[in-house]
RNA sequence: GGCCGGAUGGCAGAGUGGCUAUGCAGAGGACUGCAAAUCCUCGUACAGCGGUUCGAUUCCGCUUCCGGCCUCCA
């Protein structure tokens, strides 16, 4: 089976093809570090953990080459660091680290490459200049602004013609503006802000410039897959293709472009006035990160995504179920499976996660039916690699059920009631087991007269 | 106002022009000292109204409702 994604440039799905398979090449927007990362920025990060995961299997793993940026400067920076008196450095660098942690708390692989920004300025100078020298840029009031009516296709990304962008536009539009729709290259900063000495004065990039030099600068001209939350159709990625298409000499800047859809939590939009604002860090102190992915990819990306206490809490059920499968079938794993046939079915058509699922769930009932220990060992295999492929199910099931600490006095009062258990003591046995209950600890007998335990959910 | 999406059983959530996933919750059973876990069985859902069709939840149109973008935003 191909893999098949839906493209936003023609609203379809299409079977996907590289440039070149033995460099996939895929850029998606990462964070702009000026604050605690939230549940909605999880999205694209994990969406596109799975894809990467799945190029990667498919044309291995050294011949997939994964950007995502950091923007680094950006006017909500300046404006947080004015704020909190926080040096600007200091706090991208430390929102920076948190964003890093927060994902790998959920399970995400490192991308191949973290340009930032503030590392690619002179690329962003170059491009800008070239602009310039094919009319697609012009001076003005000491900004650098691109003609969008240089390029006739632009609005194709989005499907917007240039009168409704301007119909629509509920923002006054500065005076210097040669078109209401030209937006900012670059822009002047006041000895007060960030600003680095270019051709037009000391000043900063624009936005939507950023992302078009990095990934010129790490993955060429032109990239198979740009990723990115679909907030970001317009203007980001129109413009980005603008830049880069305009600067390429009308050369293709991305051949398949993937949106993932929005987050809502307890079926509102997060927004800091509602007070619904859910950090990441917010969502791992309810719940292990893998249960936050979990309940990620119950949703397929392109579906809006309400996230809810409950939602969390039955994807830890789920896992629950794995793992107690997986601790269970103590049968020794061969070297490596390979994933459920239906697991990637179901990815490789446009990363349909909850039938990914679904098909992980079939293979767990395989696996709990498995008559003999080669059986066993063979599914459970299979089972791993599937849960691999999202990113799920490759951590130690005791570590999943029992969670840290406080084994030993656990262990004490199993051994104890085992002992009732043996004497026929039942009902001390019963109290014992009551007791552990109500801390939360569910036992587990098994056929040869040990027990296990773990967490309730 | 313009442009996009979406409406599936108690909940979450796939999918399909006729054979109606999967998980959770619920009911019954097997197993167990009793449980837990596991296994077996059970629910016949696709917003409304028209149309196309032998047949539509699935295709088309309209209506209603919900959400997003058009401004920083994943």
């Amino acid at each position: 089976m191909p893999l098949v994604l839906h493209n936003t440039l023609t609203r379809r799905k299409e079977v996907f093809a590289p440039l070149d398979a033995r460099r996939v090449r895929m850029y998606v927007c990462g964070p702009t570090v000026y604050d605690l990362p939230h549940i909605g920025n999880a999205r694209p990060v994990i969406v596109f953990d799975v894809l990467y995961r799945l190029l990667r299997r498919l044309y291995g793993a050294a011949h997939v080459c994964y950007a995502r940026n950091i923007t680094d400067i950006d006017d909500k920076i300046i404006a947080r660091a004015k704020e909190t008196g926080e040096p600007i450095r200091d706090l991208t660098e430390r929102t920076a680290t948190i964003f890093h942690e927060d994902v790998a708390a959920l399970g995400t692989v490192p991308p191949d490459i973290e340009p930032r920004a503030t590392d690619h300025i002179p690329q962003m100078i170059r491009m800008i200049e070239t602009l310039i020298a094919s009319r697609h840029a012009y001076i003005a009031d000491h900004h650098v602004l691109f003609a969008v009516t240089s390029m006739s296709d632009y609005g194709r990304l989005s499907r917007r013609s240039r009168d409704e962008m301007i119909a629509g536009a509920r923002v006054e539009v500065a005076p210097y503006k040669r078109d209401p729709a030209d937006f900012v290259l670059w822009k002047p900063s006041a000895p007060d802000q960030p600003g680095w000495d270019s051709p037009w004065g000391r000043g900063r990039p624009g936005w939507h410039i950023e992302c078009s030099a990095m990934s010129e600068a790490h993955l060429g001209e032109t990239l198979d897959i740009h990723g990115g939350g679909i907030d970001l159709i317009f203007p980001h990625h129109e413009n980005e293709i603008a830049q880069s298409v305009c600067a390429h000499g009308g050369r293709p800047f991305a051949r398949y472009w993937l949106h993932n859809e929005f987050v809502v939590v307890e079926g509102e939009k997060m927004s800091k006035s509602l007070g619904n604002f859910l950090t990441i860090r917010d969502v791992l102190a309810e719940a292990p990160g893998e249960a936050a992915r979990y309940a990620m990819l119950m949703s397929h990306y392109r579906d809006p995504l309400d996230w809810t206490a409950d939602r969390l809490t039955e994807a830890r059920r789920a896992l629950d179920r794995f793992y107690l499968a997986l601790r269970q079938a103590e049968a020794p794993v061969p070297a490596a499976g390979d994933a459920p046939q239906g697991v990637r079915a179901a990815l490789e058509d446009d990363l349909n996660t909850p039938l990914a699922l679904a098909a992980l769930h079939d293979a767990l009932g395989a696996l709990n039916k498995a008559g003999n220990t080669a059986e066993k060992a063979r599914l459970k295999a299979e089972l791993l690699a599937g849960g691999a492929l999202l990113g799920l199910l490759q951590q130690d099931p005791q570590a999943w059920l029992q969670g840290g600490g406080e084994a030993s006095e656990i262990d004490a009062l199993i051994a104890e009631r085992n002992a009732a258990r043996r004497a026929r003591n039942f009902p001390r046995a019963d109290d014992i087991r009551t007791r552990l209950a109500m801390r939360g600890i569910v036992l587990e007998d098994k056929p040869d007269g040990t027990t296990d335990w773990r967490r309730a959910t």
